[in-house]
RNA sequence: GCAGGGGUUCCCGAGUGGCCAAAGGGAUCAGACUGUAAAUCUGACGCGCGAGCUUCGGUGGUUCGAAUCCACCCCCCUGCACCA
């Protein structure tokens, strides 16, 4: 007999993690009892993004509190794509790919829950297991007969794409709900799973499988979902210059991870502490407080940024990242050894070797794009014009750049071959020159 | 199938024969100020160090000159018809 924690709910609150609960008051008391819940996740890439950390998170918590989470991975719905909220028509990934990606994904979220803990422990499921072998005949007689059209065209997550003009909805995004609900129902079949979480723009599709469990099942389920992560300043969370930032070492390094959550603008940052640590509320609280009261740069980022980084990527991803930051932004680089430089390059911090003989023909602007410093030699170009990149800390010029050869000349190299490049105050990339 | 409305540079969105590499806003990048914040101000923002080069769904055409005009084609949306 497994204990519950029954504080969990009030914790989640505290954390603003609640946007919506089925069930009005009675949700709480729900929960007093050792649960099964799910989240899902589809397969839209070949990695999951911070988007995808609040519930994934979130699965976790439930967990430590004693219930059992299922991470059900969407090869079925990956095929389908869901249209909540989206403004256009999704094209659609071919059945290999798709197939590819929630193998990645199903690596990815495993790492975040325990399947080896006794009666709590997780489950992986996949939803091709049960809509792959589905006919047609039976999906509309035994599943279709309990949707109602009126119903789900007022479903605020395709209202737009139905209302919106230039815009529409295919028959085969409309069918996303019922996908998704009848997971629901062949989890509580299988599980007595009867309780679903999700972002808030899920919540049409959980009630959806609520609606179903009860009407082919008989039984009570439950949903919650969590607030969309925004940002004070508007703009969109999770993404950068650089683009998507992504829960694969592979595709965004340990080092970039941790960068992307020191730069947390102080707005955000306590908000963020609650929704993607473990941290207590009072502890966050404490945190807040003593930022407020000192006139110093607030702590708060790099705690965030560590705790964040050693859940997503370890310890030892961790480690990386604080040892590159280190190098670059806190100690100077002539202190660098050799190994320190090469330990950079394997941490994850941007690199690229180069010959000799490539460095006479090319201006700054050109090599430096290439290598991918910048996004296009005109970014260089301004870049170089305020004097904002650096080789090896000494500053260059636009008189610098049709002299790439002397600028990375060997008496300025790190050990005979090592340029750090910096453009700008945050970007770094190693060069190596053989 | 018919009728109508659309497809512009990352996004939104102006532009209907030269003054258009294309208004404005957003996003993004760099600088100043800072704390590797925010706000603000400045600059950049198709590609190219530059001369210059390549764009406005596609292909042809008219014209000294086209994102803008014409023809055909592709795609999207709305309505009607067909089907049921």
């Amino acid at each position: 007999m497994s204990s519950v924690d029954k504080s969990l709910f009030a914790d989640l609150q505290a954390r603003g993690l609640v946007a919506q609960t089925t069930g009005a008051g009675e949700f709480e008391r729900y929960l007093d009892e050792a649960r099964t819940l799910y989240c899902g996740f589809d397969p839209t890439a070949n990695s999951l993004h911070i988007g995808s950390l609040v519930p994934l998170l979130t699965l976790k918590r439930f967990q430590l509190a004693g219930h059992k989470p299922i991470a059900l991975v969407g090869g079925a719905t990956g095929l389908i794509g869901d249209p909540s909220f989206k403004a256009q028509e999704r094209s659609l990934n071919s059945r290999e790919v798709v197939a590819e990606w929630v193998d990645c994904l199903k690596r990815q979220v495993s790492q975040f829950v325990d399947f080896d803990c006794g009666g709590k422990s997780a489950e992986l499921v996949n939803n091709l297991d049960w809509v792959g072998s589905m006919d047609v005949l039976t999906f509309l007689r035994d599943v279709g007969k309990h949707f109602s059209i009126n119903n789900m065209i007022n479903k605020e997550s395709v209202k737009q794409r139905i209302e919106r003009e230039g815009e529409g909805i295919s028959y085969t995004e409309f069918s996303y709900m019922i996908l998704q609900s009848l997971d629901f129902a062949e989890l509580y079949k299988r599980y007595n799973c009867t309780l679903q979480i999700g972002g808030s723009d899920q919540w049409g599709n959980i009630t959806g499988g609520v609606d179903l469990v009860r009407r082919l099942h008989g039984g009570t389920a439950h949903g919650l979902t969590l607030p969309l992560v925004t940002k004070a300043d508007g703009t969109k969370f999770g993404k950068t210059e650089s683009g998507t930032i992504w829960l694969d070492p592979a595709r965004t390094s340990p080092y970039a991870f941790y960068q992307f959550w020191l730069n947390t603008a102080d707005a955000d940052v306590y908000k963020f502490l609650r929704y993607f640590t473990f941290l207590g509320v009072e502890d966050i609280e404490g945190i807040e407080a003593g930022d407020k009261a000192s006139q110093e740069k607030p702590k708060a980022q790099s705690i965030l940024a560590k705790e964040v980084t050693r859940l997503v990527h370890g310890a030892t991803g961790l480690e990386a990242a604080e040892r590159i930051t280190q190098a670059l932004f806190e100690s100077s680089l002539g202190a660098l050894t050799e190994a320190d430089l090469q330990q950079l390059k394997l941490d994850g911090l941007p690199s690229s070797s180069l010959r000799r003989g490539e460095l006479a023909e090319k201006p700054l602007t050109q090599l430096l794009a290439e290598v991918g410093v910048a996004a296009s030699g005109k970014q260089v170009k301004d870049a170089l014009g305020r004097q904002a990149v650096t080789i090896n800390g000494e500053a260059k010029s636009l008189d610098d750049n049709m002299r790439t050869e002397a600028c990375f000349s060997p008496d300025a190299a790190y050990f005979g071959r090592y340029f750090l490049v910096k453009v700008g105050k945050k970007k770094y990339h190693l060069v190596d020159v053989k």
